[in-house]
RNA sequence: GCCGGGUUGGCGGAAUGGCAGACGCUGAUGUCUCAAACACAUCUGUCCGAAAGGACGUGCGGGUUCGAAUCCCGCACCCGGCACCA
């Protein structure tokens, strides 16, 4: 503790005055307080946590945040910054008549949790239990207003009973296109046994429901379910021992937890039919309340494209490609594949075509003996590899020609990894002058290179003097006609819109939409997750568990650790760690046809699982009949004015979960909206993302972070134990040296300066550095605040019933309305910044403070600050609590200032200042203006052309 | 490469077309004190000046306007996201 430090200083001369001493006091007993009382407790409308009608008749305010990881390493000052937020913007909105619901669950299902056991040799569910026990510890310290009745982690298994209820709703429903929306599966099986819907089989045709066998049907359906088994290339973690959605896996190839390469593997994994609601999730974002930035991210990573597929006749098959731009089909020049794609095995020939190019073969003898060699040496590739050797096209011929339907000419057909089987349709047709990939490749295996576009930079039309492709929109289409299309001289728009009808009357090719987005890969090979509740009969038939087997429990286990590998080798395959327990996996269940054996499935869900619904939970958090009853949804989620697909009020968290969680949960939003078991189809009305908060790292001479609070400062150089250090902004941590813990900020200040010093830092929604020197600038707010109302020598109230002046007045309604305005648009910054200027502004009148002004004045800073202001509001002789009182309303009388500064400029340059009447008019503050004695001297005689008025703060004089 | 956000005193920041620097930190001086700390008061953008006062000033260059930190155009730098997506 620094000598310095107000908050430590000597009781001795004033044995009442707000030391740390006195808040940590003051902290503990009101936290006691609220517990005891249950002062947070949100009524709802029915049910076990239904309460005053009253306050459920006032309009309703969910305000949440991200719900926190509980790691081992416990919490450092940046963590609760968006939970005092939420909790201050909480507090205000219950002082002005909402019934507020403000929670905070734990998410704690998990990679880290399960990583930081093995290391630690203790059990996940005791090592994350502990955590979260002391995670509560750590928040509740800081004053936070939750209704603990509504707490849970996803980890609890009356939790997770209902996140596996809801992935059997998922698994039980299908989503019909024609209706747009998710249906009971039960409603597909009667289109199907009825005829109303074909039944699907192999290559078009169609067969009878009742001839299939079990099994087919169940095949038949898994191509419905929005939960489904398949086999497809999947993003594999050796590293991790895990497969991983599209969205875990960074830029350039790496898992984002651990930094491990990934590979592509072609494993049985479980999807979610997340593209099926990819127009919708894209559509609602318009009227959602959320950051550009981030709705612009989801945007793009749905990334929808508008094009064309169009049908190229190989030997008897054809290959379907997706282009965004049909109109360049008369330069296709040659044809590529994905090296997975799976009709490559159809059409390549046993021999080479007479004659073909040494550079297509690959020195291969045969186009199988080089398909195969290809993807051998593709497959062994990770991302990382791949995507760094972008520059360089590699490929190999298949031997095969396609034929382009617009002009008949014969394509030679590719395979390469620059095209991928995930995106379109796996194939692409090559148009090597418009496309700067195909061009490349084009120039690599010595391929022509049509060109189809009129240039407009001069280069000509000879390309085999180009030097890159050339994809001008606004260039003229030239070389594309045949007997019954032209395209030349059109516009692009043009262009496309021409071929797309031609292609669609030929029933070769027709528009549609692409998507990037790709279903949400959702097994893990991991023991700390949700089981699935699916069991497989003995034909392998996946069954869903009755909802009276819910919820499925992780089973104890010893071995609890994931199978993981040489993170660089590929040829590895995961192994799932509940598969080690074949008592567990191996039953004898009746589920509705007699007891039967089943082997379980041993995948577990992804940590996201949890996270994808916990806001409905919070809702109705101990209903054992169903997930949330409708009624208590409704009223708390429900669409209402300004919020059609309804959500919560206020979502704040970190904008790291742009394209992971908030997307997840969307989508699952939207399930349960369809299937009719919620009234809002989209979670988080509102989502605001808080910034970070930063801290200085400093280094020795060898790059090692050295602990920062030992660092000292020398004209503008840092030294560590004598040793000059350097100083650089970064993330706050343990590995860096430089967490401060909110414990530490705590005893030392208390929990209300915390609060205080973290909001006023600067706006919520930027990162700003840590400045543990410059939190005693708040804990001095707090201390004249106490002063001003309280004798530091007695203990006793000093307030007067006297009547406050006129210009006291002033000052604490323009700090009222000024308050009242910042706080609901989350200017917290500012709103302290406006309590302390009153609070200064009152120093005057320190010891005969009227009540009339100490009252109001408690009340402004009570969301702020909740624990002096209950404290100083049982002082001023209240015995209910501070946090339902009614926040101050301005009186807009008081709000104007009695006199205002009006400037009087010259050019725009301020020459005077006139003290005039709010109420003064246009031509009297023009007269009053020239007259002034500064501006006749400054005007120096020169006449005047033009004088502008904003009366009454504002005059503009512009000389002849 | 593409997209998004940003750049204001010694520091965090305020002002979103009308007094640049609210509020806080830091620093200086004074009052109190035997002394210090705390508290309180005054000052604290830069330059010139003893002062009064003046000039300059919101990353850089231009523009619009009576008036620009704020709007427009161009540039530099920083932060974030996406990227072989056909």
């Amino acid at each position: 503790m620094s000598e310095t430090n107000p908050a430590a200083a000597s009781e001795v001369a004033a044995p009442h005055r707000y030391t740390a001493a006195m808040a940590v006091d003051i902290e503990a007993r009101w936290q006691d307080f609220w517990d005891a009382e249950g002062t947070y407790a949100a009524p709802n409308p029915k049910g076990d946590l239904a309460g005053d009608p009253a306050i459920v008749a006032r309009p309703k305010k969910f305000i949440m945040d991200m719900f926190p990881y509980p790691s081992g390493a416990g919490l450092h000052v940046g963590h609760p910054l968006g939970y005092i937020a939420t909790d201050v913007f909480a507090r205000f909105q219950r002082m002005t008549g909402h019934n507020v619901l403000h929670t905070l669950g734990f998410d704690a299902f998990g990679l880290p949790a399960e990583q930081y056991a093995v290391q630690t040799g203790t059990h996940p569910r005791v090592s994350t239990e502990s955590n979260i026990q002391n995670m509560k510890s750590q928040l509740r310290r800081l004053g936070l207003g939750h209704d603990r009745r509504r707490s849970f982690a996803t980890i609890d298994p009356e939790y997770y009973k209902w996140t596996q209820w809801i992935f059997l709703q998922i698994f039980n429903s299908w989503y019909d296109t024609e209706a747009d929306r998710a249906r009971p599966i039960a409603e597909l099986i009667a289109q199907f046994e009825t005829g109303e819907r074909a039944v699907p089989g192999a290559d078009g045709t169609t067969r009878a429901w009742q001839e299939l066998s079990g099994a087919e049907r169940a095949d038949v359906l898994g191509e419905y379910r929005l939960a489904y088994a398949s086999d497809a290339p999947v993003n594999w973690c050796p590293g991790l021992g895990t497969v991983l959605a599209n969205e875990e896996v960074t830029a350039d190839g790496r898992s984002e937890r651990g930094n491990f390469p990934v590979f592509k593997a072609k494993l049985r994994q479980w999807n979610m039919r997340i593209t099926s609601y990819a127009d919708r999730l894209l559509d609602d974002l318009t009227e959602l309340d959320w950051p550009e930035a981030i709705k612009l991210q989801q945007r793009n990573w749905i990334g929808r494209s508008e094009g064309a597929r169009v049908d190229f006749p190989v030997d008897g098959e054809n290959i379907t490609v997706f282009t965004t731009r049909p109109d360049t089909l008369f330069g296709a020049t040659y044809m590529v594949l994905a090296p997975e794609h799976p009709l490559v095995d159809k059409f390549t020939p046993a021999a080479w075509p007479q004659s073909t190019h040494d550079v297509w073969t690959g020195g291969h003898a045969t186009p199988t003996e080089a398909v195969a060699a290809y993807r051998a040496q593709a497959g062994a590739k990770s991302d990382v590899e791949r995507q760094a050797e972008a520059k360089d096209k590699t490929g190999v011929f298949t031997g095969a020609f396609a034929t382009n339907p617009v002009n008949g000419e014969r394509l030679p057909v590719f395979i390469a990894d620059y095209v991928l089987m995930g995106y379109g349709t796996g194939a692409i047709m090559a148009v090597p002058a418009g496309d700067q990939r195909d061009f490349d490749f084009a120039r690599a295996f010595e391929l022509p290179i049509t060109c189809i576009v009129e240039p407009t930079d001069g280069r000509g039309t000879d390309t085999s003097t180009w030097e890159n492709a050339f994809g001008s929109y606004d260039a003229k289409i030239i070389n594309s006609s045949n007997d019954e299309v032209s395209l030349d001289g059109l516009p692009v728009a043009e262009a496309k819109a021409r071929i797309t009808e031609w292609l669609a009357r030929k029933g070769i090719g027709q528009g549609t939409v692409n998507f990037r987005l790709r279903d949400w890969l959702f097994s893990r090979q991991r023991y700390w997750g949700e089981p699935f509740p699916i069991v497989y009969d003995e034909d392998g038939t996946a069954r869903a568990l009755p909802e009276s087997m819910l919820p499925l429990e992780l089973p104890e286990v010893e071995d609890y650790s994931p199978r993981t590998f040489d993170p660089d080798d590929a040829n590895t395959s995961p192994e799932t760690p509940l598969s080690r327990n074949a008592d567990w996996v191996n039953v004898t269940l009746d589920l509705g046809d007699g007891p039967k054996k089943y082997r379980r499935e041993t995948n577990t869900m992804p940590n996201w699982a949890g996270s994808c619904w916990y806001e409905l939970r919070y809702l109705d958090p101990h209903n054992s009949e169903q997930l949330v009853d409708p009624e208590i949804e409704r009223y708390w989620m429900g669409p209402r004015e300004g919020q059609p697909h309804g959500g919560v009020d206020l979502y704040v968290g970190g904008a790291e979960h742009a394209v992971l969680h908030l997307l997840y949960a969307r989508f699952w939003s939207k399930v349960l909206f369809d299937l009719g078991h919620i009234s809002s189809a989209e979670p988080f009305h509102k989502l605001y993302n808080q910034g970070m908060i930063q801290a200085f790292v400093y280094r020795d001479s060898r790059g090692i972070a050295v602990p920062a609070a030992e660092v000292e400062e020398r004209d503008g150089e840092y030294y560590y134990a004598g040793e000059k250090v350097s100083r650089l902004l970064g993330k706050m941590g343990k590995s860096l040296k430089n967490a401060v813990t909110p414990d530490e900020i705590c005893a030392e200040y208390g929990a209300d300066t915390l609060r205080l010093y973290e909001m006023a830092m600067g706006p919520l929604d930027v990162s700003r550095p840590w400045d543990t020197r410059a939190v005693v600038g708040q804990f001095r707010l707090l201390q004249r605040l106490w002063r001003n109302i309280v004798d530091e020598a007695t203990g006793e109230i000093t307030v007067t019933g006297a009547e406050p002046d006129e210009e006291t007045l002033r000052a604490l309604h323009k700090a009222i309305d000024g308050v009242r305005h910042d706080l609901d648009g989350l200017r917290f910054n500012t709103a302290i910044a406006k309590v302390t200027e009153l609070n200064n502004h009152l120093t005057k009148s320190r010891g005969s403070l009227p009540r009339a002004i100490a009252e109001p004045l408690v009340l402004l800073v009570a969301p702020l600050a909740p624990h002096i202001a209950e404290e100083l509001w049982r002082l001023l002789g209240h015995t209910e609590s501070v946090v339902h009182q009614d926040f101050p309303v301005a009186d807009p009388a008081y709000v104007v200032d009695e006199s205002v500064t009006c400037v009087v400029q010259i050019r725009g340059k301020v020459k005077a200042r006139l003290e005039v009447s709010p109420s003064i008019s246009d031509e009297e503050l023009e007269k009053v203006a020239l007259a002034d004695e500064k501006v006749v001297a400054a005007l120096e005689g020169a006449g005047i052309r033009k004088v502008i008025v904003r009366a009454p703060k504002l005059v503009n004089i512009v000389p002849a």
